[in-house]
RNA sequence: GCGGGUGUGGCGGAAUUGGUAGACGCGCCAGACUUAGGAUCUGGUUCCGCAAGGAGUGGGGGUUCAAGUCCCUUUACCCGCACCA
């Protein structure tokens, strides 16, 4: 006997054995048909050239022992619900989860209690799988997989020997981020407010030789790409904001027997330059240090900002620096021989790490020029240049050959004249810098490399991947900054892939981002063991349809992703430019009172919890109902018992059900709804779509009798939020077939439409009364009515009507 | 400072894109059923007013027959970046 239907088969049966007494039992309700789910395969998809697909995605979880958070279900309902009905509408839908399994977490955890991360992720793994199972998303779950297995990050160190030998991926020792707490390197996207993101404790500046991946060589693809993509404005404004692409001109000012090379946005202000400014780090200091007449001061000042990390350097409200004295630079525009500073506000590693200062018209310039009493020289005209500089435009003045143009059209002149005469050109400089791909830890993807004092840096010969991470001693990183993989023991030495002769293996470890730059990739074949996925299933499956996530993640792994897939497009390894079709993001999920949920705070909601008292679905539909999808929401107990409320009601509904026909504003109620909640959906506006639900179910609820027909397709149009119920109500209907498998309603627009119409009545912009016509009567009608009214009457006594607008079954509205 | 967003009842939030502001839900009030209920059902619920009526979408101004919606201005809060030359 088929275990779905109770052995009951008909609506009949059911109603016969219907008792009044029963009540909506969810946990045997959910269960029951998340087994049958898993049983019958129902969301396995596979490559199928004769179905239109659609891939929907969702960031993987970080798999942390805290378990899943009320956050995640918001992104993966969301999705589960879009995934639900493109389903029902025919697309062969690929809705897979995966984890993003390697991270510091672990690490830690290890390293308080020797327990290896392995098994650690292992175990959170299932708690994980074990929490979204009992939500019932619609997830393929045969293409799971996490990026610590060997066999995917394989593919990831294969990726990695790709970017080697395409020169992007390269070894360069650099100012880096340090953070001294948690001993590790972290890229710029990892460092806020001058902290570690992870333990918040401050970075501080430290030169280590370090892996890099040239991103920035791909900084304008990035930008321009953006265009024709479908992301929410605010991901591709941050974008852009991130890369922070600016165009100016290079000049070259002589200084001592070199050039002293500035990148500058404002060429045209050239001759306002009274001073020059280097960062402490710029290597002229050192050059030249012999020749300065004040070294003693320029040591110290260099030692003591070498101290302060990147915040307490943009702290600093008052300009500091010291002047560099005994070698002056010269202008190449004037020839005028001005001093050179160096001073902390000039940032070593963007630009050349040096400027020519135009304290007119910048206000860095300007309050550094007040400090040190130097000359300003205003040479556009505008502002007030005794209260502060004049950065817009204006025309040229004490300029030379620029004077009288306004600012673009003395950039452009500027920059010809200084390529005429060789001492510069455009350029175009990006904020965002070079990847620092290197971890000093130990779990995450080893880097696929070894060192021969011979050969220098060489990959691993792709037979001998997956480069299996090795078991240590201890977790522990050196104060040195080595990674615990230094401890790795006979795992370090190997021999060189070239010469034979001895080499040691590379000991740092792949950033976090590495395994999520690519996974969307591998769910398009996840058990290919010969390729990261089959040429057939990428050209199948790629784009992403329609990807969500956080907005965290806009800086640092949309980018990052989107960097990655690029570069593997431009290898011939993917079909498309870009990875995601379209990107949306959700909001947060506050706590009650508005804070954060947090451990420390002791306000984080369990699903678990959620699901043990009121069940999957009634948490579902409270995820989509608690707000606008994309803003912040705080979590409501009593808003939740209200949406409990609701799963009832529908449950209930089911002893009214009729085989009778529907009457005609039974047909019109079914059709708005349709019609809105299939709208609403595509739109994102979740919380609206449930609200339509709500007022259809609150039609029925009226009637004393409901008709089969309206209850059914109630049930479809409800199974993408509350699955279960809605598979539950449908076999009790006496259906054969799983509610998944059906096909979403059609709505029809004129039998969603009313034929008799309320119009409001106004005088003067006022409602005064409302009439009733029929559906588009003529203007005539609808003036006369209206004219008619009693109230309207009275409003109009002693005045004198001087005109009447009609809009067709919307307003009349009588001025006078 | 730059970029993005948000201000609507007691609360979360709707409003077909210029056409009856407050859908839906919570809460609250009244009634019904009940031994009882923080259960369920029915009705009510923007504010002031007994009513007629008036006011009303952060503030001010404007366009329009008509503005939460468009324009100008101002303000508060949230998020991201921030000495990026």
């Amino acid at each position: 006997m088929n275990k779905r239907y109770n052995g009951k088969n008909s609506f009949a049966d059911w109603q016969e054995t219907w008792k009044l007494e029963d009540r909506y039992n969810f946990k045997t309700i959910e269960k029951k048909w998340q087994e049958i789910w898993e049983d019958e395969k129902a969301y396995k998809v596979e490559t199928d050239s004769t179905k239109e697909k659609f891939y929907a995605l969702v960031e993987f979880p970080y798999p942390s022992g805290a378990g899943l958070h009320v956050g995640h279900p918001r992104s993966y309902t969301a999705l589960d619900v879009i995934s639900r009905k493109k389903r029902m509408q025919g697309y062969n839908v690929l809705y897979p989860m995966g984890f993003d399994a390697f991270g510091l977490p672990a690490e830690n955890y290890a390293i308080k209690t020797g327990v290896h991360p392995a098994v650690s992720t292992k175990a959170n793994i299932e708690n994980f799988t074990r929490q979204l199972k009992s939500i019932g998303f619609s997830f393929d779950w045969d293409r799971c997989f996490n990026t610590c297995d060997p066999e995917y990050y394989k593919w990831t160190q294969w990726m990695f020997i790709k970017f080697f030998e395409k020169g992007l991926a390269y070894k360069d020792k650099i100012a880096i981020n340090w953070c001294p707490s948690c001993k590790v390197g972290l890229a710029n996207e990892e460092v806020v407010n001058g902290c570690c993101e992870r333990c918040g404790a401050q970075v501080v500046r430290k030169d280590k030789e370090q892996w890099m991946i040239a991103i920035t060589k791909y900084a304008d693809k990035l930008i321009d790409d953006l265009e024709g993509l479908d992301f929410i404005d605010r991901v591709k404004a941050q974008q852009i904001n991130w890369i922070g692409r600016s165009e100016g001109a290079e000049l070259d000012f002589e200084f001592g027997e070199d050039k002293l090379k500035v990148f500058t946005t404002r060429p045209d202000t050239a001759f306002g330059v009274t001073y020059m400014v280097m960062a402490p780090e710029h290597e002229f200091v050192q050059k030249y240090m012999s020749n300065f007449e004040n070294q003693d001061e320029i040591k110290a000042y260099i030692e003591e900002t070498a101290k302060k990390s990147d915040l307490q350097r943009s702290m600093g409200e008052e300009k500091t620096g010291v002047e560099l004295k005994g070698i002056k630079a010269k202008n190449p525009f004037n020839n005028e021989m001005i001093p050179v500073f160096i001073s902390d506000y000039v940032l070593t590693g963007y630009g050349t790490g040096a400027i020519m200062a135009v304290p007119a018209h910048d206000q860095r310039d300007y309050d550094f020029a007040k400090a040190f009493n130097l000359p300003i020289i205003q040479v556009l005209a505008g502002g007030n240049i005794e209260e502060k500089a004049w950065e817009e435009d204006g025309e040229h003045i004490n300029s030379g050959f620029l004077n009288g143009l306004n600012k673009e059209e003395g950039m452009k002149k500027a920059i010809e004249y200084a390529k005429i005469n060789g001492f510069g050109n455009s350029k175009v400089n990006f904020k965002l810098r070079d990847w620092v791909f290197s971890r000093q830890r130990y779990w995450g993807e080893p880097i696929p490399m070894v060192y021969c004092k011979k050969c220098g840096w060489q990959p691993i010969p792709e037979s001998e991947l997956p480069l299996n991470l090795p078991e240590v001693p201890d977790y522990h990183p050196n104060d040195e900054g080595e990674s615990p993989l230094s401890k790795a023991g006979d795992w370090l030495n190997t021999t060189c892939p070239k010469c034979g002769g001895h080499a040691r293996r590379e000991t740092d470890t792949m950033p976090n981002w590495a395994g999520s730059s690519w996974y969307f990739l591998r769910y398009c074949d996840p058990h290919n063991d010969k390729e990261f996925a089959s040429k057939e299933a990428l050209d199948y499956w790629m784009n992403v349809d329609w990807y969500n996530g956080g907005m965290e993640h806009t800086t640092l792994h949309l980018l990052y992703s989107r960097f990655w897939h690029k570069f593997l497009y431009e290898c011939g390894l993917v079909p498309t430019k870009e990875p995601y079709k379209r990107r949306t993001s959700h909001g947060m999920i506050l706590a009650e009172n508005g804070e954060k949920m947090s451990k420390s705070r002791g306000n984080v909601i369990n699903p678990d919890d959620i699901i043990d008292a009121y069940g999957a679905d009634t948490f579902r539909l409270y995820e989509m109902f608690i707000g606008p999808f994309d803003q912040t929401a705080m979590w409501s107990d009593e808003s939740l018992m209200g949406v409990y409320r609701f799963t009832c009601k529908i449950y209930n509904l089911f002893k009214k059900v009729y085989k009778i026909d529907a009457g005609e504003e039974d047909i019109r109620a079914m059709h708005k709804c349709i019609l809105e909640v299939t709208e609403r959906i595509d739109q994102m506006r979740f919380n609206t779509a449930v609200s339509s639900l709500m007022t259809y179910v609150n039609y029925m609820s009226s009637k004393d009798k409901v008709p089969y027909e309206l209850y059914a397709t109630l049930l479809k149009l409800l199974s993408p939020f509350t699955p279960h119920i809605a598979e539950e109500m449908w076999a009790r209907l006496g259906n054969n077939t799983l509610i998944v498998a059906e096909s979403w309603p059609v709505g029809n627009k004129s039998l969603a439409e009313e034929n008799s119409v309320t119009l409001a009545v106004q005088v003067c912009g006022k409602v005064r009364g409302t009439i009733n016509l029929p559906k588009d009567a003529p203007k005539e009608e609808a003036e006369k009515q209206a004219l008619a009214l009693e109230n309207v009457k009275k409003q109009l006594e002693g005045k004198e009507v001087k005109k009447i607008i009609v809009v067709p079954n919307k307003i009349v509205n009588i001025v006078a």
